[in-house]
DNA sequence: TGCCAGGCCCTCTTTAGGGCCTT
């Protein structure tokens, strides 16, 4: 029986879709000890949200009570959650080739990386950041948290501090700054590669960047 | 019980320091 719960069928991972991905986890580092509690995954495709994945993970070691505080998440609600081992690989199983996406995506990739090199699968691409891309695109915002970005912006969200919810947050995020650039650019279409290139430009080189990317050969 | 990190950005900077952001 899976670990986690998906609302529909995937069949195929076509390249230029959306995995975006949100740990819960028992601290802010797997460097010192730290698991996840708790994964949520989105998949986008065109601006729609088509697939969705979220379990909760036994992490092996106590939740600290001031994170049971924030996420609600506690140590008798993953007690008899499948292990991290088991929900990682029906995780990367499911994420497969998606283009990935996480909020600080600096936070999430520490333990998804943590957790692939012990399934021995390392990822093998690069992790789209929605707060760097927001920073880039909205500098004006003054705070780039993702609750504070579904209040601005009026994103579509739930719990936050849940999984799911916080990376169907996300979700929303991306597809409004795609949207953004289309309208802000008069584009067609927002590539995987352009919100890179965007989210590697430094705030100063935005314009610059976008102009270079547009008038490169397809 | 509380703490633990690290990459990015901004500025009173660049041979640095502090805030943001994730749990």
């Amino acid at each position: 029986m899976p670990a986690g719960n998906n609302a529909h069928s995937s069949p195929s991972h076509p390249q230029g879709t959306f995995a975006v991905i949100d740990f819960e986890t028992t601290g802010i580092s797997p460097e010192c000890g730290a698991r996840p509690t708790e994964i949520g995954v989105v998949i986008l495709e065109d601006g729609v949200i088509v697939d969705t994945y979220e379990s909760l993970m036994n992490p092996g070691v106590h939740i600290p009570y001031f994170i049971q505080e924030l996420t609600g998440i506690t140590d008798s609600m993953v007690r008899h959650a499948p292990d991290v081992g088991t929900v990682m690989q029906e995780v990367t199983e499911f994420i497969a080739s998606h283009r990935l996406v996480a909020h600080n995506a600096a936070f999430d990739s520490k333990f998804l990386d943590a957790e692939l090199i012990k399934l021995k699968r390392p990822r093998d691409k690069e992790m789209l950041c929605s707060l760097m891309l927001s920073r880039r695109v909205f500098p004006e915002i003054p705070s780039h948290k993702l609750s504070s970005l579904v209040e601005t912006l009026r994103l579509p969200s739930t719990k936050h501090h849940r999984a799911l919810a916080d990376a169907t947050a996300a979700a929303h995020l991306l597809m409004h700054i795609q949207r953004e650039l289309e309208q802000r650019f008069d584009l067609d279409h927002v590539s995987h590669e352009m919100l890179l290139s965007i989210q590697q430009a430094t705030r100063a080189k935005l314009e610059k960047c976008i102009a270079e990317f547009m008038k490169a050969p397809k």
